[in-house]
DNA sequence: GTATTTATTTCAGTACCCGAAAAAATAATT
DNA sequence: AATTATTTTTTCGGGTACTGAAATAAATAC
């Protein structure tokens, strides 16, 4: 019983889906293309667009990429109505907290960012120090506030069972949480939360036409390893994949992790992990707190000199990485990988090392090292997924499911 | 355009899944019952019911399920017609070839069994030894085969690009071979290939109530280490899910494995490697073709008796297994974990190791060992999985779109 | 034999889709 | 300037499958 029924209330809310979906996705187009896109009819469309117009959630604009400038009647876009609703986008990382206020059509309207230190949660609740985020902007933006439609957080672990807070996070005293209710309870709107690898994903698939029909992996290497998985298929995942990478073990009894686990692929290919490697630091000390971008720039710059204990430190973290994709193929098959973050400015010292590791099970053998993507801003396709998955979360579970009828009755 | 637009055919098709859906998972039932389990209204189901009635899909039967035996109007019965359609289901494995038929109602019609050498395709090409096989059949059952409606494949091995064959196989010389070609093409039916991993994790799903809503993992262990990963959602996977688990790396330049490289988990725990440990042979020794049942009670014996080579053979096995789970976990959230086939028998002197090296990743730490349920039998859920493939296909893409209206127009 | 109970069917109403034809709005041609 | 061609959008008539309510069917209980 997965979605209900079959009648004609579904049949009107996946077509509308679908409008919003293709327009969502290629901007505002007149009511003809989005009928050859959607494969519905011109009626159809006429009927459609009048609902969606009356109920203010799609308006009339200039129709921006209009194919057809020729003779003939002109064609109107069909675009989001900015005006309809607004959503908060949170990203809570490591060592900042970014709010991003956004207009129906994506558009930024507002931006506070703080930075978080390591003990930020120590003396204060997570959930406390979210609400007074969140109300700054909300005192900033009155009007707009109005029409909130959703908040939706952007957090680095394991998520828990409601999928409300987080059982596990690198960062401090977060875990255990429930981080969305407060939220939902104080602005009573819908509440998402997202783990920050698997936005990294999607949105690398919305940034990059290439990846359009792959099923791919995103690998972040910087101050932690994190991945994430996107499907070419439509609808929401099974299941949490793509949980700890970072975490996949690499060495039975290895080198120490930060998360307190021996042999982690984090703690060879991590920054801190290269730097205790490139220092000759046993592989047991416990990791540094931070590695300044600077100390990590000098160890590059001694690996191209041709220091030997940095290069095996670059070759220790790509045989690490090596081997987590090798075992990650054994379970998920995948034709490309895209590497983002800090640690890619190394990437040619880590990969040979990273793909002999790949090729050294019978998925590399048989389907080859997966295609190679780098990226060094992995920011843009977080921010990218969290704006997706929160403006697609309205359109199909807000604006969808009103009834046209209604619309229609009104506007007669 | 996942499924094409939305409109009333698409309404119907749904409808009469979810109806064939429901009784061919608890069995004839009467319309009243169909329409509570649907969501259905009891004058739809008059409707439905009478289409595929009419259409030769269902036939009325005895309600055997009957909740209300007191007075009022008697249930009807709606189960499927068995006459309606026949499905051959090929289960190809390293030792033997089994065919079945079945009816459209799942019940065995036919069998033919034939033993398989390991040099069996070196000679023949695999695609006419299947046809062949298949004529046999046929030959035997030449009414049923007037209403063949699929043929369905279970093999093990990498599946090619189109799903037609093997990109690889444990059986020599099956790989890069169209298997399902010729088949279309000389009997004019679906034909279908499913991993035989996948069909155990799925069989086992209809066999273990239990698991009915669970995330969850089997795990083969006998002359082969094979996975098969189950989630509840309904629909196909996204990709290829659950490839080669027993070809997964464990130790880097590890044991020699059959596959040909060096640390898979199987050169650990299936019988080869546990016989090539118990006795001492080294690591790198290539592995024995074939391990008789005999010889590995004996070593389960052994190690129950203390043999020190013997019990360090299966502590191997259940930490190459142990740390597989590991990095499983490190990339699906699972709940449970099945553990099928002969290598079960001594799973008792695995369990220590396997749950330590399970425990070793952060992953393990927060969300503990996951429940091991062990099943004998691998069979049993492999033909199970298949038949249900192999039928559901059939309600889904050939029952189910037949249009309505025809049917009732010739009854009338 | 009548009342009660339960299952199934019939009927009238509704929502949404589609194809075809009509209307609207522009550019090109005469 | 009027007409023609072209393209977009709307309107109209027809069709299908759903639903709730009422009617019918087929048994048991009294």
């Amino acid at each position: 019983m997965a979605r209900g029924v079959a009648d004609t209330e579904m049949i009107r809310r996946t077509n509308r889906e679908r409008v919003l979906d293709v327009i969502r996705r290629e901007g505002p187009m007149s009511r003809t293309r989005i009928a050859n896109l959607t494969g519905l009819s011109n009626a159809s469309l006429s009927a459609i667009g009048a609902d969606l117009v009356a109920q203010g959630i799609l308006s009339e604009v200039e129709d921006t990429q209009q194919e057809n400038k020729g003779r003939g009647r002109p064609a109107i876009g069909l675009g989001h109505n900015r005006a309809a609703a607004y959503v908060i986008l949170i990203e809570l990382d490591v060592n900042r907290c970014r709010l991003s206020m956004l207009d129906y059509g994506g558009i930024l309207v507002d931006r506070v960012e703080t930075p978080l230190m390591p003990d930020q949660f120590h003396a204060r609740r997570p959930d406390d120090y979210l609400l007074e985020r969140i109300e700054t902007m909300a005192q900033r933006n009155e009007a707009e506030m109005e029409r909130l439609g959703a908040v939706a957080l952007s957090v680095q672990g394991m998520l828990g069972p409601m999928r409300r807070g987080l059982k596990w996070s690198p960062i401090p005293d977060l875990a255990g949480v429930d981080l969305l209710g407060p939220i939902a309870t104080t602005y009573g709107v819908p509440t998402h939360l997202y783990k920050r690898g698997h936005l990294m994903a999607d949105g690398t698939r919305w940034l990059h036409p290439a990846l359009a029909h792959a099923t791919y992996a995103t690998i972040f290497i910087g101050a932690t390893v994190g991945m994430g998985l996107s499907f070419p298929s439509e609808g929401p995942l099974p299941a949490d994949i793509g949980t700890e990478f970072g975490h996949m073990n690499h060495m039975p009894d290895g080198a120490l992790c930060r998360c307190g686990a021996h042999g982690c692929i984090e703690a060879y290919a991590a920054d801190y992990g290269i730097l205790r490697a490139a220092y000759s630091v046993p592989e047991h000390t416990t990791p540094a707190n931070a590695v300044p971008p600077g100390d990590f720039q000098q160890i590059i710059a001694r690996a191209r000199a041709g220091d030997r204990n940095a290069i095996h430190a670059f070759n220790n973290a790509g045989r690490a990485l090596g081997f987590g994709i090798n075992r990650l193929m054994s379970v998920v098959e995948i034709s490309h990988i895209v590497l983002l973050g800090p640690g890619t400015a190394a990437f040619d010292l880590m990969r040979p090392a990273l793909e002999d590791a790949t090729l050294a099970s019978l998925s590399g053998r048989i389907n080859g090292v997966p295609q190679i993507i780098l990226t060094a801003d992995a920011g843009e396709p977080i921010y990218r997924g969290l704006m997706m998955k929160a403006l697609t979360a309205l359109d199909h579970d807000h604006f969808a499911p009103m009834t046209g009828t209604a619309a229609r009755s009104i506007a007669e």
